[in-house]
DNA sequence: CGGTATAGTTACCGTCCGGTAACTTAGTTA
DNA sequence: TAACTAAGTTACCGGACGGTAACTATACCG
């Protein structure tokens, strides 16, 4: 599937135009199924929020169950790279945990399309459906080592790292239930003090992470 | 609407055998809801996994929206109380903080009715809809006052009231996401462990909150 | 025992929704 | 400009689902 080459020197092409839109309906489709659920959200609703009208939608996608899957990779691509980054920092455990959920909770905010963490899960087929669990439980495992190496070195104090992580995980996820942009704070700054105050309550040592 | 009085002996009369099942389609509605989203969840789901016919569930409950406002409210219930608990001890902020998260937690545990927490929110008809988000935002006010206490007396570190209860509230209710009863812990044991950990991430003093 | 309300059944209706067919319009390419 | 393709439209199909009508059987009560 070559994108065509850019015949005319106008720059919105054909191809860039479609991205463009690619992009909206991913956006308001992400919006709609976390605000009103996969089942509570019809294509007619999704077409006409963008000004369409429903069989537009299946130019970009071959059909519902396919939108929420490229969804879901969109959303976990952005989760993986959160904690890619926390991993790769040299501080010590509690810190690059810290990181790792600061920049997970930042991509929440920062997008609807990320934001579809706490829709149902009995909502996509078979063999997709194993592949997203599959990722999201290495996601989550990739936390849990995260908790594990800070018990090691001594930053994190003692503790279950299974139930550790689906309290700090569950504490971000929710954030895209109320988080709405152009409220009060900005999503790095709700990123910032939500990581520290979650990070405070696993460090061995709390007073290193002051709240404000 | 009087019970009619228990006129033969035998103890399972009708009054009391349909109590017991409406409380079965109470739960069984509430566990389905909470896994597959309102939307995704038929009636004729629910009667199947009760073992009766569609028609025979409006003989307990009016129709679909009902059910799932009696849910919330049945949620509501549970959670008021845990609040209302945590308030009437006579420790400090933090500590009363603790204890109504841990009621709380609990309560999310004990039943698939108390888990509709994390449900689409736009299920509901109108004045409906605005009676559950009113008691809800009633509910998230009374813990952001438990916040303003305990910063007020010191046990608690300074810190935006409205974001510390969206962090500990939302890691609570991730709980009906992943607790299943019947699992490694105990719903006690995992309340215990998780308003250990979330208060500890605000007390001002933390080594007051060992994890283990 | 007979009368009555209750609990449940099967059959069905109207509507909504995912998805497709056929067609129109407009931009790109040779 | 002519041919072609991409983008989007209206009209429609079939199945699923919420809800109702009409009927049957069972427990309660005088």
């Amino acid at each position: 599937m070559a994108i065509p080459r850019q015949g005319s020197p106008a720059f919105p092409n054909r191809a860039a135009q479609r991205e463009l839109k690619l992009e909206a309906l991913y956006e308001c489709a992400a919006s709609a199924f976390t605000e009103k659920g996969f089942h509570g959200t019809s294509l007619d609703d999704i077409a006409a929020a963008l000004g369409v009208s429903k069989p537009a939608l299946y130019r970009y996608v071959p059909n519902k169950q396919a939108l929420l899957y490229r969804l879901h990779c969109l959303s976990l691509d952005a989760a993986e790279a959160a904690v890619t980054e926390g991993e790769a920092s040299p501080a010590d455990g509690i810190e690059r945990l810290r990181i790792a959920l600061h920049l997970y909770i930042r991509s929440l905010t920062a997008s609807s399309s990320a934001c579809l963490v706490l829709m149902e899960e009995g909502a996509m087929s078979g063999a997709e459906n194993e592949a997203i669990l599959a990722r999201r439980r290495a996601f989550e495992g990739r936390f849990r080592r995260l908790v594990r190496d800070g018990i090691a070195d001594g930053s994190i104090t003692p503790c279950d790292p299974k139930l550790a992580v689906f309290s700090v995980l569950g504490a971000g996820n929710w954030v895209s239930r109320w988080f709405r942009s152009g409220g009060g704070r900005s999503g790095e700054e709700v990123a910032r003090a939500m990581s520290l105050q979650l990070a405070r309550g696993l460090a061995s040592v709390p007073s290193r992470y002051p709240l404000e």
